[in-house]
DNA sequence: TATAATAACTTTACATTGTCAAGATTGGAG
DNA sequence: CTCCAATCTTGACAATGTAAAGTTATTATA
């Protein structure tokens, strides 16, 4: 009848319509029916195009992690060497979620655990950014000649990550800290390296 | 007429049943009425003692970050310095979050938990293993004669505090890094210094 | 091109949940 | 003992996730 009855690209316009959700009223606000509302389809509709909520929750996930992947990618290419390019991924890592803290809660937060348990052979290769920043630092100690053992390479990878994203969740995490100029903080150069 | 009508302790079993619940089924599966049914008291009855499931969530994570407190204070107890206390209690903080992984996401969900970061500030808000942190940093300061300005000061013990928590986060976090062997890193004092 | 199959969507239905309101029960202060 | 306030129950309602069955449009196929 009505030449809407498909919608003709309903599987994006949710998400987006995620993503606007989470950004004006927080995760909590988050429902499929608000979702499909959104969209003007019935509050149904979506379990044509993904399982369950978790499905729709971990394609916005993706959707988000493309968006930082590509600040991510900016840094770099910005960055004069690989070592100026570790930190300036940092800083773009921690002022990304600073922007939207409400991506920072919402990527890393598992949903559902049991939802987990099948894959259970992960490897870190599962998230991009850090994926990324495994690569720069591989480069990073080839382009100075350091040698270091796996151990090492890890441990230290390990310390730089932990700093961004430690940084990052406690800048997202903590609420508002008017006492604390974070844009500052991150000019310098020492609180990532 | 039974002389159960009246709980008498109440409050305190409803924050061990959600302890309890989000143990043993994650916290997704945590709802007010699944903790008063383990309680064995009416849906509603929970209002008595908490406005809504939100003021129960927050006395939850009270309660378990005075688990914490205290698995941090025997940190620095069982330390010859305040140097190597600040290591222990890293250490600690890491381990007890990996020991209890959905407590880290329990914790840290929501934004209640207000660090704040200036040294010379104290608060009642304060989160109370970050507290304890900056007072063992501002000893160890003392102890070792370091003059540090407020800023220096600052920089170093979000350093350290970023390093600990964000070390937590990636232990705890679904399937970011899980190919480390986080017992035997935690076991150098590298990582955390 | 006609028709069958399939994908996309709607409607209806139901269980779970948070929350409120009104009432029942009980311990304790006076 | 009496009354009050705290505690707990019952009943109700709206929001939500999700399943089932039916409807419509698109696509494939013959």
């Amino acid at each position: 009848m009505s030449d809407t009855y498909h919608h003709g690209n309903l599987r994006e316009a949710l998400i987006e319509a995620g993503i606007r959700i989470i950004n004006e009223s927080g995760e909590n606000a988050l429902s499929l029916r608000k979702v499909a509302a959104a969209c003007e389809v019935s509050h149904a509709a979506p379990y044509a195009h993904f399982k369950d909520k978790n499905e729709l929750i971990e394609a916005i996930k993706m959707s988000v992690t493309e968006q930082l992947m590509c600040e991510l990618e900016d840094a770099i290419k910005s960055a004069a060497n690989s070592e100026s390019a570790i930190v300036g991924m940092g800083k773009k890592y921690v002022s990304f979620f600073l922007k939207n803290p409400d991506y920072f809660k919402f990527l890393f937060r598992r949903q559902n655990i049991t939802a987990h348990l099948k894959t259970d052979e992960k490897t870190d290769d599962d998230y991009p950014p850090f994926v990324l920043l495994k690569k720069t630092y591989l480069k990073y100690l080839k382009e100075n000649r350091i040698e270091k053992n796996k151990k090492e390479q890890e441990v230290e990878l390990l310390k730089i990550w932990a700093s961004a994203h430690g940084l990052a969740a406690i800048a997202c995490m903590s609420g508002v800290i008017p006492s604390f100029d974070w844009d500052e903080m991150l000019e310098g150069d020492d609180l990532l390296r």
